[in-house]
DNA sequence: TGCTGCCCATAACCCCAGCTTATGCCCTCA
DNA sequence: TGAGGGCATAAGCTGGGGTTATGGGCAGCA
């Protein structure tokens, strides 16, 4: 690395004397970060070795692609392409924020489809309902992915508990649901197509983090949690698995909300894996063992019975058999 | 939900009978999703319940809160947030997109300590050195749960190879180190705190994708692949699991390249799984099952023999234990 | 019942980030 | 040696996002 970070090669550092660098200013991201403009620029120009072939790709002028890099690797404070008569490429810090960067444009990917499934309600080609885990943790990739094989189909989403899916399927208002859950509403079809557990998790310090024997089943039925709302998927399960004696400490509505609430160490939480990975891996949250407890479920994609999922509900099925 | 989607409510459209609604322009989702000024100032309005409240955190105006998610609900063609005179909440649709723009804005703090931990590279607190894989994939995770931590500690990060990385830790250039591959460079101690295994890919649609039986090593041996270069922590683990065999179809300097390659379909190729999670989970690449081959490798901390890890160093190690 | 406080919306104005067009220099290659 | 691709700088325009100022609903309380 270090090749150009320094401003080595001194090309056109109009900036000058300003070493001001303001340290330190909690500036909200926003300020930090390159917007997403920017990035899809920095990683059209990671992929094409040229600004110029860059700002074409983007249908903007060679111009705006130069100067809009130049104040990136201001902001930055790192050089990110070296540039030459012949073309540009990435430095190696440059390949480095590239490879960051592409994650948030990933995210914002997941982001636009699931958007515009949700705007597209009527009229569109393939309507499909989920349950709230799936809907929030999934089905957003999927809806990417599926983009990509069929870019003119238009989808809809709705989201609602299990009961809503299945309505929506029988009145023939959705071509294919997705449900997490032990049982499978009557008069449906279903595939599991993959499986999630609920885990029990603490924020770092509480005293379960630091025990060395799992959570028994009575110890846990005797806590009291933060929990979601009685009738969401997740309480269903915990409700079954300790055989209806969950306590809670606090009932919240939404997955985000205890979340919240468990970072914070308001105390320990029941949450599907899929909800607290990122937690997990960034020790907001610790997992806690337990024992003794059945807390797996499958997610299924349901069908009315008989109707078959054909057309684009079949190719986003294929989608999501991991 | 779909109380106002439709644009039912004449608010402000100034745009008067234009329902042109342009439908499948690719205008560059920085155009179709929201930026991270607002999808913070969303999350603030979620956390808090209110508009001026979100406003007041960000440190901007009540009407400026009020016109931003406005204009937001306006881009995305659905209500997010129930207004009343007594505080806001978000409505069922709202409770989704905040929860996809949650992804956005956490990649976004990936990115930002990533970033950050570039640009200070003298003058740290805290040193790291990592080789490529682990800066990419892992390090700015670790480094937002160290920030939860240790908000006043600046961090350097220095990517490299190995050698460079065990180089800068024996100099006293870096306090701690991570490296990929089999062995640990000599002077070093080392902790193991993660495995990888490197996996073969190819796009979807290669004839590989459609065995039965996993591919043995020496037909992989004697099939071209795409690679990294000779030299890199990747493509030495696959020299070494075959004999030093593997014959490249085309050798590319970065992982990104080398990803794209594969996904556009000109071979199979052999990465890292830590690369390709989003590929293969969105189906742009498709995992081939190989036996026979040991392509299982560890990543270490490692810092010099001796100087066992302290302050921020430690804490950052306890870190990458998941 | 009216007062006070919190919440939100609208209006008028301002500023700068980012775009465009126009131009020039550098390098390579036929 | 001229043509063409690539990058930088300069000058001017526009709009999104910010601000201040103001007004209207709904609760709670004297």
């Amino acid at each position: 690395m270090g090749s150009s970070a320094g401003g080595t090669n001194g090309t056109g550092d109009t900036e000058g004397g300003q070493d001001v660098r303001e340290r330190h200013v909690t500036g909200s991201l926003a300020h930090r970060v390159p917007d997403l403009g920017a990035l899809e620029l920095l990683l059209a120009v990671a992929r094409l070795g040229s600004l110029g072939g860059a700002a074409r790709e983007l249908g903007i002028t060679q111009p705006a692609a130069s100067s809009r890099v130049r104040s990136m690797e201001r902001q930055l404070g790192v050089a990110l392409v070296d540039r030459s008569p012949r073309g540009s490429r990435l430095t190696d810090a440059g390949a480095l924020v590239t490879d960051w960067a592409r994650r948030i444009v990933e995210a914002a990917e997941a982001f636009d489809a699931g958007a515009q499934a949700l705007r597209d309600r009527r009229d569109s080609r393939l309507r499909v309902a989920a349950s709230m885990t799936i809907a929030e943790y999934l089905l957003p990739g999927w809806l990417v992915a599926l983009r990509s094989q069929l870019p003119d189909t238009a989808v809809s989403l709705l989201a609602g508990n299990s009961t809503a899916v299945a309505e929506r399927l029988l009145a023939g208002e959705a071509d294919l649901g997705f449900v997490e859950g032990v049982s499978v509403p009557t008069g449906l079809d279903s595939a599991v197509i993959a499986h999630d557990r609920l885990i029990v998790v603490a924020a770092p310090g509480h005293p379960w983090t630091r025990r060395r024997r799992p959570i028994e089943a009575a110890e846990l039925a005797a806590t009291p949690l933060i929990l979601r709302e009685k009738g969401s998927g997740t309480r269903q399960v915990l409700d079954a698995a300790l055989g209806g004696l969950a306590r809670p400490l606090i009932e919240l509505s939404s997955t985000t909300a205890v979340k919240a609430a468990a970072v914070s160490g308001a105390g320990p939480s029941v949450l599907s894996e899929l909800a607290v990975g990122e937690e997990l891996s960034t020790r907001r949250l610790v997992s806690v063992p337990v024992a003794d407890v059945a807390l797996a479920r499958d997610l299924r994609a349901v069908w009315p019975t008989g109707h078959r999922p054909t057309g684009p509900a079949r190719r986003l099925l294929s989608l999501t058999r991991a």
